[in-house]
DNA sequence: GCCTGTGAAGCTATTCACAGCT
DNA sequence: AGCTGTGAATAGCTTCACAGGC
């Protein structure tokens, strides 16, 4: 099984991809995508490796080549439809956020217990109240959700969501979810990421793939970096 | 240095022991603290120890002290000011959630390019146009911002803040930033999020700590678990 | 010369397992 | 009996460093 880290990695290496591609740009070399993410070359190798794609020394890597590679891993073949939890000012974020971009990730329905968020179409996502949740979550076959409802209601919310068959949850309410083991949850728990910002921004701690200023200067030796 | 992982789980034990405390709680075990914040009694204790904190083994940690002593570990004993850059759906979910709790790390200032956001008080926080920002967050001393302006925007606004003095930046724009080595960067970046989960939710994956359905149930035996 | 692919080494984080305490 | 504190073992991830190719 792959690293989770490198699923995310992946995922940003892919949205840079796309950018050189838009820019007309044919191939990249692991260090030039290394400068561009804030790794290491060789982390990028591996990454890629272990993916199965494989580059050339002359030209390094086909950028659509490797997008298409990365599609092929880590999106699913048919789609997939994500169920959004909770209207409020997050909630709208996330869909302006996903609106239109994402063909293969796209928030196909959000659910909100205030009447006067539902029954509308809010950047082209359809709005319905909590109570049809598990409902048409079911119907629809959707395993992954967004949690963005307040930190008292995320539990029941994560249950129902569980109940109709969601199997994948990004949970963004301040409240840790307890769920069976086969349900995957990603916290985005906004009160810990900034305790822990405000901590290190007093006692430091830098990660590798060192860069420097704006653009990082492409100071390379020879055999990788230090 | 104390690993990254672990400033992150302090955080939630002292949410966790703050609602204990609420509920008028004296004191936990390190099986109960793991249970709630999902994770191991071993990693609890490991934690617990590495801020030099000791339990007794008749009545486990003492909740009240246990939160003082994280405090002292993770606050600035002066308090910490935080700026907001982005007063978008994101901008405006990220203040209501701050107002008025957490008197030593607050949202004081947030900035937005759009003049019809600005110039007014949201949740007890004053908005400033983007140009008064470098000049606000020097006079204020801010060391901690987050950035939630769109991705385009990012960038550059992360260069203001790095030279008005920020140290530590919490990131929700979908691109990599690029800082001196001396500036934390805690990336919060939906769509990877996103599509990690998706991918996770179709491949499964679990942590450790196991947790079952709802309220995980303490089958615990004598040495630890698994 | 400069690149990729990758075994091996090195690190970091987590878990085990038990001595010591009550 | 059941807990904490912690050295030792393990697991997981990252980086090194070099063979092989153009």
């Amino acid at each position: 099984m792959i690293p989770e880290r490198t699923v995310e990695r992946l995922s940003i290496y892919r949205r840079l991809l796309g950018a050189l591609l838009a820019e007309g740009t044919q191939s990249v070399f692991s260090h030039e995508l290394a400068a561009m993410a804030g790794g290491t070359p060789a982390q990028v190798r591996r990454d890629i490796m272990s993916i199965g794609y494989t580059g050339t020394p002359t030209r390094g890597y086909d950028v659509s080549g490797l997008i298409a590679r990365i599609g092929q891993f880590l999106d699913a073949p048919e789609g997939q439809g994500v169920a959004l939890a909770g209207v409020g000012h997050l909630g709208q974020a996330i869909m302006a956020y996903f609106a239109g971009r994402r063909p293969h990730l796209a928030i196909v329905a959000a659910f909100d217990k205030d009447p006067q968020k539902v029954d509308r179409v809010i950047h082209g996502c359809p709005c319905y109240p909590v109570e049809r949740m598990e409902e048409i979550v079911r119907e629809q076959r959707i395993r992954v959700a967004i949690i963005a409802v307040p930190a008292p209601a995320a539990q029941a919310t994560a249950n129902t969501l569980v109940r109709a068959g969601v199997r994948g949850l990004l949970n963004f309410a301040p409240a840790r979810l307890h769920v069976p083991v086969d349900t995957y949850v990603q916290d985005a728990d906004i009160a810990v990421f900034l305790e822990k910002v405000a901590f290190f921004a007093r006692h430091g701690t830098r990660v590798p793939g060192l860069v420097s200023e704006p653009v990082g200067n492409p100071s390379e030796q020879s055999e990788d970096r230090q």
